[in-house]
DNA sequence: ATGTAAAGACCGACTGGTTGGTCTGTAGTG
DNA sequence: CACTACAGACCAACCAGTCGGTCTTTACAT
């Protein structure tokens, strides 16, 4: 069984989800969590604490997934595939947390808020350097500019969140390989190409007509 | 001079875009206004109905230029380049309403609640059929899933919000240029052609290197 | 094993400040 | 006089956080 701290965080992440961060009171997390004030406040300093966690252990795990897709893999192109399908996966296994985190950031007080946005930097920067890496080594159309590219990949990735339902009607693998594909068309030059032909395959919907 | 209405509205929307709706107080709101609280309730009947205009006076501006959009233009690859600008554009002109709009959606009450997403959804589905019609009249790329690839175009545009400001690197048409060259790439099927090269060719960064 | 003391976990009544909203009044206008 | 547009004192509810206290576990000496 959870211990309290972790049960705390489980309920108030359905709890916020439903209602927003100042849409749910202490109190209610507290009957949630069958605990009183006294329990949740041994636990945390501060509701905004509970807040800073609940980003923390997001952010993290984000950006630890994209190193790891980031060192596992070489040619740019397998680095950007590995690192939007870890990203995009992510918004099946965290969804809470990432409605809390869209939502509400902006309620963080400038200590924690400062910790998150470093890691925050951290991942934007290595869609970034992957992307002028694709560049370069003549991977990626060299006539975009990175920084507009790599925001636009981050927007239509991050804004998951907004419509994303478990049951919906696409897995999110299969959200992975359309906006994996959709990325790549963008990135790539127009030639046609063996390479180009190659790395476009994705099984799941090419077969529609 | 703005009538006080208009003024209340307009301090709001300063103060929301730099603290959220619950970072502010109606007190705060009515002395940056220069009124009372007996000013702000006589134009408004809650906070909330506050939250309510800002959120309506976007959305309808949004849609109706869509829609503008959608009927001077008849091929899709002219309609969505036409729509997609107009549609970025809105971010320069409303940032502060749309800061609002997606952060405190959710804190509107059920009847405006439902209203404001009548509308959203007319905006999306005006984006579905222009895809829709795109790839059955053999413009887009049939394999897409539309529903998919909608989510993807308005995703990187919504997110602009997040990142955007006035005095960045990149203007607001610049941005949309980018943006309309990286869906058109996603969406136009690859195979070189005279069509193709035709509407891809954007001015403003393409003579970069 | 047993007694004991200290630390840690948790309880819940209470509080003090805050906030959205109300109500009575009034200045100006037609 | 009647009506609109606003002023500002006032209120009731709420809510994050506190604090004194209890129960449970751990640590260690006997």
């Amino acid at each position: 069984m959870l211990n309290l701290r972790d049960k705390i965080i489980e309920q108030s992440l359905i709890l916020f989800d439903e209602n927003g961060f100042h849409g749910v009171t202490v109190k209610q997390i507290v009957e949630a969590s069958n605990t009183s004030k006294g329990g949740f406040y041994h636990h945390f300093h501060s509701k905004e604490e509970l807040l800073f966690v609940i980003h923390d252990a997001f952010i993290t795990y984000v950006s630890k997934e994209a190193k790891a897709a980031n060192e596992t893999h070489t040619s740019p192109v397998e680095k950007i595939q590995a690192i939007i399908r870890s990203f995009v996966k992510v918004f099946d296994l965290y969804k809470p947390h990432i409605s809390v985190f869209y939502q509400e950031s902006m309620y963080l007080k400038q200590e924690y808020e400062q910790q998150i946005k470093k890691k925050r930097d951290e991942f934007k920067q290595m869609i970034l350097q992957v992307i002028e890496e694709g560049q370069r080594m003549g991977y990626f159309r060299k006539e975009l500019p990175p920084i507009l590219t790599g925001m636009a990949i981050l927007g239509m990735v991050n804004w998951i969140y907004k419509w994303y339902r478990r049951d919906g009607e696409y897995s999110i693998d299969e959200i992975a390989d359309v906006f994996i594909d959709l990325i790549l068309h963008s990135l790539l030059p127009s030639v046609e190409g063996e390479y180009r032909s190659q790395m476009l395959t994705i099984p799941f919907f090419y077969d529609k007509k």
